[in-house]
DNA sequence: TGTACATCAGTGAACGCGCGTTCACTGATGTAC
DNA sequence: TGTACATCAGTGAACGCGCGTTCACTGATGTAC
């Protein structure tokens, strides 16, 4: 078969949007290129002509989702929804219970943290963005207050979903959550 | 050779010991077997004649470390230091360029949300042990309120490092755990 | 006291398996003459 | 218009490698008689 113009382009898309439900689901190490490839509806072989190789794939990955560091809490910012809703939507049961479409910080900083300067940079660069959003959102304050008290919120974010993670559904969970929505709350109030 | 009593057990927990430093600086995915057994300076045959697995040491070590889950800052927040000295001493530069010697969770929560439920909850109690003692340290509020604050904190220390050490070493990282402290500090005030 | 056997922590080679990566090949379509 | 070759996205078997795990064996010491 022969294929119409764009279609390498749109299945490389393709691949990155599996790779990255997949990297924020199982972990970077534990989603293997075939499993990926298999997903993607390819075989493995095909993986090379799109990427040099696994670790630039997961650059490109997160090159890609920098306008996505958040999940779906970014759209809630740039629809200028007010921090309780979108630290709300952060800090969901939903959000907790399905990391595969949600914040890549959230699921991934610890591994990324121990991968090269190069992944490293890419990742920074989405969520500097993300804290960008954050701040812009926030209600009052001079940029570099509002800038230092995004980036302390997007720490709290990060570590309370985390902390929910492990844990698991549950009352609990949820309480450590709520928590965490009404601690954020007093950050951009006091 | 044959050895004195208490050998095996000596030999067991030394074995968990590099496990643990292991675990959080490598991953717990990417430190293998036949490399802690080296590092303990034994051969891989011996590693199941203490454990019954890998998951089983996993387990093990995070039992071990109920005690230890926040690093060298349980140990500042057991001499009764206040939260400004432990506070700062978890988000320090030292701490992030170090997380084999460091907190379990900002090292590996990601990680082990992913593992078994029998693991997640050695985990938990380690957290749940170090949260109640943030929660003692605190100056003021009652139990239900220290408690959930050293929740929140707790989220919000886990993710500032964690955002530090992706970024490494340098004035940018330097300034994002300061940053975490003055809004820790504003979490306790307020 | 001497001898035969049991115990026990550890050795190190081997197992099957899945990983990331390579490569000869396929087959439909485009292009040159 | 017909034919020969180029292009290109993808196939699928194979590569070496390191993983977690197993197992026959070692060798020093304890114990029974």
């Amino acid at each position: 078969m022969r294929y119409q113009k764009g279609h390498r382009e749109e299945t490389r898309r393709h691949i990155i949007d599996v790779a990255g439900r997949r990297f924020r689901q199982d972990g970077i190490a534990a989603a293997g290129v075939a499993g990926l490839m298999a997903d993607a509806g390819l075989t493995n072989g095909a993986f090379y002509t799109h990427f040099e190789s696994k670790e630039d794939l997961v650059r490109q990955t997160l090159d890609t989702m920098r306008a996505h560091a958040g999940g779906a809490t970014v759209q809630a910012i740039r629809d200028g929804a007010p921090p309780e809703i979108w630290l709300r939507r952060y800090l969901s049961p939903s959000h907790r219970d399905n990391p595969g479409g949600g914040c890549v910080a959230a699921a991934l900083s610890a591994e990324i943290a121990r991968h090269s300067e190069e992944t490293r940079d890419a990742f920074r660069a989405a969520c500097e963005e993300f804290v960008g959003q954050i701040a812009d959102s926030l209600p009052a304050g001079t940029p570099a207050v509002r800038r230092a008290t995004a980036q302390a919120l997007y720490g709290l974010m990060i570590g309370t979903l985390q902390l929910a993670r492990v844990i698991g559904p549950g009352n609990e969970s949820d309480a450590i959550l709520e928590n965490g929505v009404r601690a954020g709350l007093l950050m951009i109030g006091g």
